[in-house]
DNA sequence: AGACAGGTTGACGTTAACGTCAGCGTAACG
DNA sequence: CGTTACGCTGACGTTAACGTCAACCTGTCT
């Protein structure tokens, strides 16, 4: 029998179907301990809490953080496990990536003003056309 | 007499105060041609040109950017040089950056209010304190 | 039984973006 | 005129984040 007959985990094919990334990303990040898939036997089966991590990996990755940044962020959305302690640095690292992000915000608004001007000037100066082959 | 009594050129050292890199990477950049200094004799001086170009190399950095993507955005900035078909090529690749950082900026939006959420769940839960340690 | 699809573990290769170090040049200072 | 500061050029080392490849297991289909 398949193992997929339960819809709440997802073989490592799926899961690179899913989220655009090869089999040896997903082991590479359960090497890092970003994931931690179940085993069934050897294989690995993806969770729902899987699912989410990677999505916020993926999204983290696109804003420049790195694996290791990231990693310790998540445990925040890990509701459930961990101790008191350890909960606490989670959410204080937490705000701070919040700093970090707002922060970055306010500049990408800054530097999409700039490009825009940029644009219109080149625009302006009859240098370009808005919308070339 | 020492070469920086004009203030529109820097030797290595004031643009690594200036800009908090290290004299490699200055190097490294303009090996890579994102600089690109004028030489005294064989000693590297930076213009305002370079200037700007840095700033503008460090922010891109910042919003995960790579240097490869930076260097073909960094033209459109160049008013002057450059052939027409360079510029409209160069136009429509700094368009192209416009409608990335604009999605990016949306994704961030959302993340920062993800995060948010999450954090005054944590709060809720009356398992972490605002301010600690 | 044979073959094939899909998964696993090493282990080594690769690219980007620098760091580090050796060896050399030269300019100004005491 | 020696040395101290600053800079230059290779050239090799390093880290992050995977890619690639070989060798192996295992369930399923014919």
């Amino acid at each position: 029998m398949k193992p997929d007959s339960n819809p709440d985990v997802m073989t490592i094919r799926q899961m690179c179907d899913a989220f655009d990334v090869t089999p040896r990303t997903l082991r590479f990040y359960e090497a890092k301990e970003l994931l931690s898939p179940i085993r069934e036997g050897t294989r690995r089966l993806f969770t729902r809490r899987d699912r989410a991590r990677l999505a916020l990996i993926l999204r983290g990755k696109r804003f420049g953080f790195s694996l290791e940044d990231i990693r310790q962020t998540l445990d925040l959305y890990d509701r459930d496990g961990g101790q008191t302690a350890q909960r606490q640095k989670a959410y204080e690292l937490a705000m701070k990536r919040l700093t970090e992000m707002e922060a970055q915000r306010a500049e990408l608004d800054l530097a999409i003003a700039e490009l825009k001007t940029e644009l219109a000037e080149a625009e302006a100066r009859g240098l370009v056309s808005r919308h070339a082959a």
